[in-house]
DNA sequence: GTGGTCTAGACCACC
DNA sequence: GTGGTCTAGACCACG
């Protein structure tokens, strides 16, 4: 069982189903849910994890909604085709990051300090040549 | 008045005393707002910004428990002197990236397609001839 | 029903939620109140105190930030784990008392003459043949 | 000078006025007023803490009325002999722990640690015969 | 049902 | 004038 990934984080601010949508967009996004792979039932999923079976069902269809999985009326919820969101997910990433900027450089930060920072947690060295 | 650079959006899904605590935080940090200067009064900033008082309220005191100002009774709040908290913030900067830089790597983005990015969002060209 | 164990004085100069809050303190500490034990409801507590739900909030909010309860959005608030807390608060007294007989002293009365009275106070019987 | 001995501490949530008097208790009481000595006006002392005269003015009304200081008209303030005081203020005194120490056992903190602890700060070996 | 936020308006103590 | 507290009542998101 894969869903034992789901960790929900009670003292994160965020509500129960949007950290289950987030949890699920990377696990198709990154490749560990293939394409037309059936999802957990909602109900059991929300058995595994001790979680109202609502707020399991408004996670699914969200991500309905967001095209990552679609639904077969007595059948249950499958896995959607993404290669193509990949793309639009990274633009998404490139927006946020836009916002962090600028709120990290309108904390006083330098764009240099930044960049040394960004490639202190990547663990790149590029000074090798 | 520098007070016309808080902006409420109301768009935001925070809370209106948070986004006023945040770009205070960044003012204060950044050195808009010097040390010992005045804050301005909440009821007067309430009515600029079209607010009931007791959000303003609620938000200076937060702002004082985090120690970037400190208030006189009858007499007002001023900016502290936050020399010290500049490397405290940065930490919190660093961990914040952290965090948002793992969600990002979970989603399937390798860490040289990101470390670009981070340098496309900079304007950085370092690697140029 | 523990809840009729708060009791607010109006008599007292202090606000009405730092007198919730110190009484919920103590209730946690001396262990009244067990971990993960609920809390009562906001509503329901401002309901028997007759007292506005907005001040019993605030001392919610305040004994979270301070680590005493914590809160499950839709759920309630519930006790937490406090075995570590406990030593802290003790060096808090300690700090408090401190600052009280510095006070006393101050005011020109002896050392021996306090302790005395700390033993009558305590109904402490040491020397005694 | 000795009202340089009065300090203002702005972090102190108690009024200003009430940390005066506070201070001019103590030092009566203790003796480092003797009784007609003339009490500083309320305009130097005011001028001299950088603080609003008004603010002097209520702690010195308030210390006659707790019969601290006496007022001639046009010759200004002096010290009250104070040596019936002294009781009464003993009396406050055992009064304040009292509640002091209610509180800490409702902590949960037992009454022969409180002692230990109540030694420990006076500096007071008993243990020798 | 729960907690979280906000408004409108009031009263207080302090300076 | 200032900040601090409280009330009454509303709306929202969450489970």
């Amino acid at each position: 069982m894969v869903w034992r990934m789901i960790l929900i984080d009670y003292k994160d601010r965020r509500p129960i189903y949007e950290q289950v949508i987030e949890r699920f967009q990377q696990m198709i996004l990154c490749g560990a849910l293939k394409a037309d792979e059936p999802m957990p039932s909602v109900r059991s999923l929300a058995m595994e994890l001790s979680i109202n079976p609502n707020t399991i069902q408004r996670a699914y269809q969200e991500l309905e909604r967001q095209g990552y999985i679609y639904t077969m009326k007595g059948k249950g919820s499958f896995v959607s085709d993404t290669t193509g969101a990949a793309k639009a997910k990274r633009e998404e990433i490139k927006k946020e990051l836009l916002g962090y900027v600028e709120k990290t450089v309108a904390a006083g930060v330098s764009k240099e300090e930044l960049l040394t920072l960004f490639k202190e947690v990547l663990g790149v060295n590029e000074g090798e040549k």
